[in-house]
DNA sequence: GCTTTAAATTGAGTGATCGAATTTAATTGG
DNA sequence: CCAATTAAATTCGATCACTCAATTTAAAGC
């Protein structure tokens, strides 16, 4: 008598309200008449008509003054609605090696401040990050003329391992301390809300929010520089697989015993492709260069065009690794698209037409089209964008949540 | 002016009714009273009272006559609700090597009988399959005394690569065809809906509905037989992938440039732990065997564990890479519970202690307890009651809708 | 038999949403 | 310039899902 069937809920307990839904495909829109929002969302235009009241005594959004729009319009013209770009503020910050980005964006989602503070030797101490967050964070404040009380949230991408929900970083390059609960720490210094995540999923946020990934339900995006990284978005939600920590690429292994990474173990795709890992083999095949830096990786891969065949095999192998493993995560999640970012895409042993025929060699045809790969040129603010995105979508929570308390 | 934030909805439409959490609730417990239902829901009991009586007068479910349960109760008993196993009866196939295994279950998933049926010798026509799954129901229902009329569902597993929904099966170990629309063939035969998927997703199902995955939200199934399947539970779903195929676990790449695999790919995780592929190393290494049979693979066991050390590498080699595949499949989901399941779980070199600890040496350690791990002996109606499960879950939204129409 | 207890039910009330009718703001044609 | 036309937006009454508070029901305890 135990009965049969999931125990937890299949199905989703509640879901979003209409006035969520309308809310959301405003925001998507970013222009879009009552009509129009009824016939996508498959709503009455009554409701509409009273939800979009109720939005707009919130202060969350506003109709347009500017033309129909639609063309040769016959009867009453329709009236745009959009968010109120005053309504909120928020921030998305990075912790980069180069630095802490910040930028700001109102509540349409514009830009109103973007600045790059450079930062101390990392990996540092708590303490030191939280102070770098600081200055840059009052460095873009004082751009766009805001004080930090104007902010309604502030997301943060940190490299490593995060867990989102409990706002600790378990460990990451930037922080020679463990299991450091972050958010918290921000929260009590900025007096703000705080989101922090892992800067792989930012990135894939960013996508999802002011990408091409705004229309895909299914995509992926992987990124290469000190280490590597990929974001997972699936039915246009940003997967972070089942403990709220980040999905780790970086060490699928490709290679059985094959070279060392720094996570102690062995044959890791992180051991074949990250900066450390071509630096390191540069080491052994070209020891004529000066040491470890930045400088060094550009001249390896200048030596490669050059013909150095050593050079030339070292990133040929992280080539066919890299490869190996796209196809192997496109054979799991078979998403729409996959998009590589990166500062490194500069080196085109990584993001070249041969790993593209590579991941395709080694991903089952199915008969279907293989997926497609875009490579996305790394601008130094996206990442602080897809902070900014977390940010917002806490944000629409907290306003979720507190149009339910009040209503 | 284009907005921002996800195209798609990230927010889930609708969710279930009251009505369907409360049917999705009896059917999980078993036998459970209104007041537990509403607490266990938080949903008042004047609703629980409502649409219980409503799902009674659709004779869904119905009170139950036995004792009060609950210990020295002192008030108005509680009256226990359940399914009403009349109400459906649905049946599960799995198209095997050895047969097609049926059963059928009632509405209260109770088994009213079983049957394996042996086929032809596979690959064969889609005629050929539709006729054994004939013969296979048909012998079932002669066991429990109902007509084809009288089943409300049938769900079929088949190996190899499925899609649910158009009910396609593009290529099967069992087919001499591609792309055969199975499901609608099979429905036109039967004159009862079927859905068709793949088999080791069914397997998964079959855990989620009957098995230990009931109490788990994030699980993992994996099986090896003729190739290697996998099914993954997400969020008490099962996750079939972005476009609803399977997910293709055998064809993970785990050594670049290794074995030669049915696919044609070189260095599948199938190429060295599936049936054949350990056959055809001993072919090598033992050419004194029989041609290929089921018993040759114990025979090589056999050797194994006598001491011969070229049957012996075969295995290892085997339970090697079948660690690093599980150890990859991890990091990406981290998941519960990882169940291995499948007829061939006898040899020890596949499911066994190395295999576990190779697995744990390959997943990142991040300072939580490592994956569990079980292993659940192959039984042959395990793979049908999935299949069973399936047909449950679409007849169950079947009613859903039906409900909705008429309500 | 009366009280106590807890489950189940009932009936009034609320909020979200819809359908149909109405109002509003434009265009077009006379 | 003024109807007629068109389409967007709004209003109003009705419905449905669900809750709250009060009531009924079925038992145990005294």
């Amino acid at each position: 008598m135990t009965g049969y069937g999931p125990q937890g809920l299949a199905l989703t307990p509640a879901g979003g309200s209409a006035r969520d839904l309308i809310f959301e495909r405003i925001r998507a829109a970013g222009q879009i008449a009552r009509v129009d929002i009824a016939r996508d969302l498959s709503i009455s235009p009554a409701t509409v008509t009273t939800l979009t009241a109720d939005l707009m005594s919130r202060t969350l959004i506003e109709e347009t003054a500017d033309g129909p729009g639609a063309g040769g319009a016959r009867g009453r013209p329709r009236v745009a609605l959009r968010l109120r770009a005053d309504a909120h503020v928020v921030a998305g910050l990075k912790l980069g090696d180069r630095g802490v980005t910040v930028v700001l964006l109102d509540f349409a989602g514009r830009q109103l401040a973007e600045a790059t503070t450079p930062a101390g030797p990392i990996p540092c101490d708590a303490e030191a990050v939280i102070a770098a967050v600081e200055t840059a964070l009052d460095e873009g404040l004082a751009q766009a003329g805001l004080r930090r009380a104007d902010l309604a949230f502030i997301g943060i991408g940190v490299p490593g391992f995060v867990a989102t929900q409990t706002g600790i970083v378990h460990w990451s390059p930037a922080l020679s301390v463990r299991d450091v609960p972050l958010a918290r720490l921000l929260q009590q210094r900025l007096g703000r809300p705080v989101v922090i995540d892992n800067d792989a999923n930012l990135l894939a946020m960013a996508e999802l929010w002011f990408g091409v990934g705004r229309a895909m339900r299914d995509f992926i995006v992987v990124t290469i520089e000190q280490g590597v990284g990929m974001g997972i978005v699936l039915g246009n939600r940003l997967y972070r697989g089942t403990r709220g920590r980040g999905v780790e690429f970086g060490h699928m292994k490709v290679q059985p015993e094959g070279a060392l990474c720094r996570c102690g173990q062995r044959g890791c795709l992180e051991a074949y492709v990250a900066d450390y890992a071509l630096l390191r083999e540069a080491e052994t095949a070209l020891p004529h260069a000066p040491p470890a830096s930045q400088d060094r990786l550009e001249k390896l891969f200048a030596e490669a065009k050059a013909g150095n065949l050593a050079a030339r095999s070292i990133f040929h192998r992280a080539g066919r690794l890299f490869a190996i493993g796209l196809a192997n995560i496109v054979n799991i999640f078979d998403p729409e698209l996959v998009i590589l970012s990166g500062e490194q895409m500069r080196y085109d042993y990584l993001y070249s037409d041969a790993v593209r025929e590579g991941m395709e060699a080694n991903s089952l045809d199915l008969g279907h089209p293989p997926v497609e790969l875009r490579i996305h040129k790394w601008e130094d603010q996206l990442w602080a964008k897809g902070a900014a995105a977390l940010a917002l979508d806490r944000l629409s929570e907290q306003l979720v949540a507190g149009e339910m308390a009040d209503a």
